[in-house]
DNA sequence: ATACGGTCCGTACCTAGGTACGGGGTCAAG
DNA sequence: CTTGACCCCGTACCTAGGTACGGACCGTAT
């Protein structure tokens, strides 16, 4: 009867309870495995990717309703050129954002771990530098 | 009476509310910021940086516990520098994933943006290509 | 044929992370 | 010396994103 894979399967595949396969339907972020409604749901590799790439993105810190927007960014009938090039401009701006943050972690991070070698340490909180790359402004010494 | 700055300015100066400072105060993200437990909050720079630095952490997908820890990151006589460099090259193999991940991402949606101009659509999803750039799966037309 | 494991559905419950409320105090300007 | 804008606290409430429950159904192996 089941052409590609149940529930159960697909949740494994992906890392999720079943339940959580469920929820996403309901809220669209997945399609319809059963236009029919009646049987067992059947899911195939397309569905792997798709739930695959909702859980990084929500691990990026995108919300659930805005994977919804990146996942229908494409171009079709309903949605024009234009439209779709704003909303992905959109979305490209966030990114970059969040990659300039996280080389700005990485780089506090990595002097943290360098510091951890000396003995002699320029600040209590190399985390906290992080924010003042641009503004070079003195650590305060706290615990 | 006030040296530094109100719990309304901290959290303008943030960009959030009041009633958030409060919260993270009870959580032990930020610092008390009145020893005597009497008065008025008086917050300084040093509580700015942060803050911001809680929410930029929180856009990133960390949740508050693990921004807890990254801002416990620190060597002092409580933590021992193997402790430190532990967990901090935990958070620094988080981090450079989610760099990979965003990465990809940023590909993908630049894609989406080239094809907007063409007139012949490879795919009908760019955005789901991302996951395939390893296994090179042809893919799938749908809606 | 029946038992076991997986599925179906709807509904209820849960955690994280806030957000709002209400009654009271404070301080600076008018 | 009062008024308005802020602050204090505790508690209650709210949204997002799941997670669990329970009674029924299905399908395969014994």
């Amino acid at each position: 009867m089941l052409l590609g894979m149940t529930i159960g399967e697909l949740a494994k595949a992906c890392g999720v309870g079943v339940e959580t396969v469920r929820y996403y339907e309901r809220r669209g972020l997945l399609p319809d495995p059963r236009p029919g409604k009646v049987g067992y749901r059947d899911f195939d590799a397309d569905d792997v990717r798709r739930l695959s790439f909702v859980k990084q993105a929500q691990a990026l810190g995108f919300t659930l309703k805005e994977i919804d927007e990146l996942l229908a960014l494409r171009v079709s009938r309903t949605t024009t050129c234009s439209d779709v090039r704003e909303l992905a401009e959109a979305k490209l701006k966030d990114i970059d954002e969040k990659l300039r943050t996280l080389r700005s972690f990485k780089r506090a991070l990595g002097r943290l771990v360098e510091q951890c070698g000396a003995t002699d340490l320029k600040s209590q909180c190399p985390i906290l530098d992080v924010l003042d790359e641009r503004s070079g402004k003195a650590t305060k010494v706290g615990t």
